[in-house]
DNA sequence: AGAATACTTAAGTATCCACTTGACAATTGA
DNA sequence: TCAATTGTCAAGTGGATACTTAAGTATTCT
């Protein structure tokens, strides 16, 4: 089973391609096998698996192997860690916005 | 000044490279100028000025040059398409899970 | 058993991309 | 005016990486 802990680097670079965002689109659907997530991607088997690889690698999904058929799912941590990464860049933005405006709003403090 | 509106696509390949995620991280703590984003992050000048460029194409982040100093800034909404995509992902995840939850807690629906 | 399915692995290729160098332009300071 | 600062542009290089082909393995079906 081998549940992968997220890693930033690898979560990123993982979404960073387009062919592996459409995978992650189609696995919020809901899980699917190897050959059923190839289907409308153009692109070969061979290459599916290893963009399989590095989602799994980057824990932004899991699969687990059943008789000859792996099943892929996704691992809503991979998507949280990112999420967070945004969440606090963009609220350290906004804070500082914020002190800015309190600055503007009431430049007599001490009055 | 040129404001892009944020592409899913951009946006995510700008932010699978490290140095462009270490530039985020810097302005979101304030508005900068392009020499000293560079400083501490060992690598040219030409090359901070390409991230840049990529970084400001996806709509992450805005600059305006004044006299000879261009100064950088984030711009929120790059973060907002990129955290709207992940949340949209998840949620319609979750809201399978919730779904397969319903099935088994209420297996005697029309009873 | 034999054939089909569903991957797996390795090797090669071609394109992309991060980075450098070096020459140049514009602005500012002494 | 001369020099320093700050950034821009173009071209080239090396390494990463997305993809293919081809051969192989394990499982299921008939």
């Amino acid at each position: 089973m081998h549940r992968k802990k997220p890693n930033v680097d690898r979560v990123f670079h993982a979404l960073g391609d387009p062919t592996r965002r459409a995978i992650v689109e189609k696995l919020s659907e809901g899980p699917i096998s190897v050959s059923r997530l190839a289907e409308p991607l153009d692109i070969t088997l061979a290459a599916v698996v290893q963009h399989l690889q590095v989602l799994e690698e980057s824990g932004l999904v899991q699969t687990e192997k059943i008789g000859r058929v792996r099943t892929c799912r996704i691992e809503p941590a991979g998507l949280s860690a990112a999420a967070q990464w945004i969440g606090e860049r963009r609220s350290r933005w906004e804070k500082r916005l914020d002190r800015l405006g309190d600055l503007l709003a009431e430049p007599d403090e001490g009055k």
